[in-house]
RNA sequence: GCUCGUAUAGUGUAGUGGCCCAUCAUGAAGGACUCUCAUUCCUUCGACCCGGGUUCAAAUCCCGGUACGAGCACCA
């Protein structure tokens, strides 16, 4: 008998990982808050703690105060964005700027054991010596050198760019970037000090990532490591310190790099200049790829999620389109979003409706009548219509009658269906007010001009604006359409 | 330049030598249901980068090519 082929559901297993053992950890940097892309270390990462049962820490690697400083504000937002995301806190974590003895005592352990030491060349000298594959004049120095050459950078007798802590591996290793690689560099935290005030300008000489998340990585006893494949030289790195030291380096997975057709490369630091630049409203502005922006404009934990498992973690470097992520939301978000009826750019038609019931009555959501019912009074001959349908002839006013529209009249045919005219949405004269719809379309934020039927759902909710969308409710009662449509009919 | 990695339908993804004329999702087209251009359901379309080799047997292993990406920072 033929087993049809089936797809696996869900994420690969983990290598060498027994429930219960396995620790995880996310490690952004807090320059800023999290991005659509972190929530794939998230997510990928969540997903393995509730698979294996295990633990997963949050680190911030806020090692570098100058080239990509950290913001101060971002620690406690990037916790509570993890959270949104993951539906569950860290189970533990880590700043590694307040660790920074760890690192120091690893960086003297590593030059009194001799697999290190302190380096005076230039950055442009040493590019000299790895591209060549010659040791450099500080490598042959004995331990009691380096140890006072570590003591003049501790001291401030050396400044920034007088001396790196390198650790010795081999000039003449096949791959370049793993040759005598920097571990510790000097700081100067005067000039630029460490946005937590615990911190501040305290240190100077301060660990460089593949140095700091190696060391970090040991302490807390991490088993899997999943990260992007930029990072194959970290590990390959890490991995010869590992030996050095005689640990053993963890399990490590590597995800490719992801581009949404729509949005196209953008980093951190860039939209921090664009926020700063007044480009942006701030860091959940609606057409940003920040997780706040998307969360705002209703995004779902859950979409994201789906999303992300579904691309899983291959290597592949793709580019999706955003109605993929839009297509998680709609799951997502479709079995309890209320139904409602917004009129674009609303034109008035008089509607002598002399046979019409008075109170129309009908469900909140199509799918679920235990949602209850939406009531409609028509006390005046006055209706609104979307200025495309007004100009149809035939169409049938949803949940009401058939009528039949010649110059701005509309003339009521029947209150049961009769034909299969099309269906329009629509609203009362009375039955209406004022409302805004607002959406992205290009970069920019547009605001369309409406009536939306009385209603009362609060702030944050997503509803669905029938035949238009999904929309989330904001703070000033205005509509923000979640999914951006490609071919938008304004 | 050196090093590392990846290549399955339009877009993603499953598949680790025979159950593969290749999985699932998304997309497109058609249809059913529905008083929404929503949801749900059904049908159809559509792919193993190229060339060699190993093998009785290759999407799967090996070699070469090509394409794309990443690293070679006193950034993360």
């Amino acid at each position: 008998m033929k087993v049809k082929q089936t797809k696996r559901e869900g994420l690969p297993e983990l290598k060498n990982a027994t429930k219960g053992s396995v620790v995880l950890r996310f490690a952004p940097n807090p320059n800023g808050p999290l991005s659509f892309g972190h929530a794939r270390g998230l997510v990928i990462n969540s997903s393995y703690r509730e698979m294996y049962d295990g633990v997963l820490i949050l680190r911030f690697d806020d090692t570098d105060t100058k080239v990509k400083p950290p913001m101060m504000s971002a620690y406690a937002q990037i916790e509570q964005e993890a959270t949104w995301l993951m539906g569950r806190g860290p189970d533990r974590v880590v700043i590694a700027s307040e660790r920074m003895e760890h690192y120091h005592q690893h960086a003297k352990e590593m030059l009194s054991q001799g697999f290190g030491y302190v380096c005076t060349c230039s950055a442009e000298a040493f590019r000299e010596h790895r591209v060549n594959k010659t040791e450099c004049p500080c490598r042959p120095n004995n331990v009691a050198e380096n140890m006072e050459r570590w003591a003049s950078m501790l001291n401030g007798t050396y400044q920034q760019g007088d001396a790196v802590v390198r650790v010795k591996t081999d000039m003449k290793l096949k791959n370049p970037a793993l040759r005598d690689w920097p571990a510790l560099r000097i700081q100067d935290t005067k000039a630029h000090p460490h946005p937590r005030p615990n911190v501040g300008s305290r240190h100077t000489v301060w660990p460089l990532l593949d140095f700091q998340s190696a060391v970090e990585d040991h302490l807390q006893g991490v088993t899997h490591i999943i990260r992007g494949k930029d990072l194959m030289d970290s590990t390959r790195k890490q991995t010869l310190l590992y030996e050095h030291f005689g640990w053993t380096y963890p399990e490590t997975m590597y995800w490719g790099r992801v581009k949404v057709h729509e949005w196209g490369g953008f980093s951190t630091s860039a939209m921090r200049k664009n926020i700063e630049a007044g480009e942006f409203t701030g860091w959940d502005d609606p057409r940003l790829p920040t997780l706040a922006g998307l969360a705002r404009r209703g995004i779902t934990a859950a979409a994201l999620r789906g999303f992300w498992t579904e691309l899983g973690i291959t290597q592949k470097d793709i580019s999706v389109p955003l109605s993929t992520l839009y297509s998680h939301n709609t799951k997502a978000v479709d079995d309890q979003a209320p139904r409602l009826s917004f009129v674009r750019h609303p034109q008035r038609l008089d509607l002598n409706a002399h046979d019409a019931a008075t109170v129309l009555q009908f469900p909140i959501h199509p799918n679920h009548p235990d949602q209850g019912q939406r009531r409609w009074e028509l006390n005046t001959t006055g209706i609104w219509l979307e200025p495309e349908d007004a100009i149809k002839g035939d169409v049938r006013l949803k949940e009401y009658a058939d009528v039949r529209i010649e110059n701005s009249k509309a003339a009521l045919v029947s209150l049961d269906r009769s034909d299969r005219r099309p269906i329009v949405h629509w609203l009362p004269e009375q039955h209406a007010v004022e409302a805004v719809l607002m959406s992205t379309s290009g970069g920019e934020i547009t605001a369309i001009e409406g009536l939306i039927e009385p209603h009362n759902h609060p702030v944050g909710t997503i509803v669905q604006l029938e035949r238009i969308g999904y929309a989330k409710v904001m703070e000033d009662g205005s509509f923000f359409l979640c999914h951006e449509r490609t071919t938008e009919s304004v």
